[in-house]
DNA sequence: GTATTGTTGCGCAACAATGCAACAATATAT
DNA sequence: ATATATTGTTGCATTGTTGCGCAACAATAC
């Protein structure tokens, strides 16, 4: 038996997973979890070009996982959809039950 | 106030959101929801070499993702962490958030 | 005007997706 | 045992996508 499935909604999820496939930006989120933040703040974490870690904001913001307040010269970014911290949870599980395989095959 | 992170995770969770970044995979995560699928039962749902649904499908059973099980020629595929089926739920909610931001801007 | 903060155009290097063709593994028929 | 069919994998070349730095720009504040 074969499932019927919008491709436009699985192309839709697959956006919302690329956005989060890269570890500059799972940094950003985790550390919006603790609160507002500006890019600058964000800025001495990342040993690279302040253009670079626009481009990596400007991805979250525009799949709406990211919003963003302006004050002064300052932009401040928030989680908008906090959910996506509980993905993690589930992606150190995919880890975990991936390392538990290659120990098991080693015996 | 900046918090720490683990580089190493942080690179392990975008690996796994990774490989969830592809209507090919989560189309074939969502035929696995249902239960157990050979490889062959999915090429159907590709238009697609076949080779090419082979690496999808090696790069999901690297990561852990999907199980195997040889039966005779064919090989068998299932789901290893169902947890990820709840990250489709979020990553609709996303989408939905940016929908309603998008609306809010015509008015 | 200058300083600070962030964005955008451009080019390059690295990476990912695909098809084709050849191959490996299993099953079955002769 | 040899051949043939079915199912899936792998090497290679091509094409497209992404991440990055640099330099120039825009917006706000003073």
């Amino acid at each position: 038996m074969i499932y019927a499935m919008d491709t436009e909604e699985l192309k839709a999820r697959a956006r919302v997973m690329r956005a989060l496939a890269s570890p500059v930006r799972l940094r950003i989120i985790e550390e919006l979890r603790h609160g507002e933040r500006c890019v600058c703040d964000l800025q001495p974490l990342f040993p690279r070009n302040k253009s670079t870690l626009s481009r990596h904001v400007a991805e979250l913001r525009h799949l709406g996982v990211v919003g963003e307040r302006r004050e002064g010269v300052r932009i401040y970014l928030r989680l908008l959809t906090p959910c996506v911290l509980n993905m993690f949870d589930c992606a150190m599980g995919v880890v975990r039950v991936e390392a538990k395989r290659q120990a098991a095959l080693l015996e």
